[in-house]
DNA sequence: ACTTGCCTCTCCCACCGTGGCAAGGTTCAG
DNA sequence: CTGAACCTTGCCACGGTGGGAGAGGCAAGT
């Protein structure tokens, strides 16, 4: 790999591929991410490459935590804004953090109920070589839905 | 709700909109799954309108309820297919069904994780007026990550 | 016969987040 | 100068679902 002008980010800006390297996000989604205004007044050099500056990929780390921790990018570019909003209060930011928190709990119920129902299907199928199946009499309705 | 010829399904073909409310799926959906070649040979009116069987019906319930227990659509086609073919094995089929509870159970995973992390991180903000806020700190990067 | 109201038809567009590809310009090292 | 590696924009795709437009079908009421 050719060491190419501050790789390291010591100083100036950084090229889109850098930045997505130290952000860990794809270049795809840095274009994206700045079409959706998440990441405004992005510099360009005059050949129209995009350059990154240390609070750029600072912002974009911040992106990429987020969306590990599973927030939309509604919910990402609320987060951001407060972030940069030196005078916001933490309630907000709790608020977002807590609905985010809850959605995850009711979608993490909705498949542990499916992970029940499969569990029960799969322990009654002998799965063999013969076409007697359970799992397919449940899924047709055929025998009385398994406890 | 003025009565329309063979409401109750009691003998010969429904129409989409008939069809989906027996079987819980929207007619949109009805759409797509023929385009998907999930039911195949749905009849037609002269006039082009789509007619579905007892058995059509059936078919749809079938796909509702692996839909419901979380099913991709490539998965059901394959459940479906072996549903309609007498001599399958009840291998194949508990085969697809184990592999999904383990995709299932990797997402859950996943996802109780972020349950955790913002669990801890919500703990830890005090959520009143005052800006400091350990959730924007752990998204920054700025805070050690809270155990 | 005509209107009204509901049904259906086919198409196209949107979501969300991501990846891929194509056709072209830029920058840098050898 | 050439080639490699990079960048640009733009379009298409996924999965599964919904929305809507514009047109036609059908039954019931007048």
């Amino acid at each position: 790999m050719p060491s190419r002008p501050d790789t390291q980010g010591t100083g100036a800006s950084v090229t889109i591929g850098e930045a997505a390297r130290q952000s860990g996000v794809s270049a795809k989604m840095l274009r994206h991410y700045e079409s959706l205004g998440l990441l405004a007044n992005v510099a360009r050099t005059d050949s129209g490459y995009r350059l990154y500056t240390a609070a750029d990929v600072h912002t974009l780390r911040f992106i990429k935590r987020s969306r590990d921790l599973g927030f939309s990018m509604l919910e990402i570019a609320e987060l951001v804004n407060l972030w940069q909003n030196h005078s916001r209060a933490s309630a907000s930011v709790k608020q977002i953090a807590q609905k985010h928190l809850e959605s995850l709990a009711q979608r993490i119920e909705g498949m542990q109920a499916m992970q029940r129902s499969l569990q029960t299907l799969l322990q009654h199928c002998h799965g063999d070589d013969r076409p007697d199946c359970p799992i397919l009499d449940d899924l047709s309705g055929v025998s009385k839905r398994l406890p």
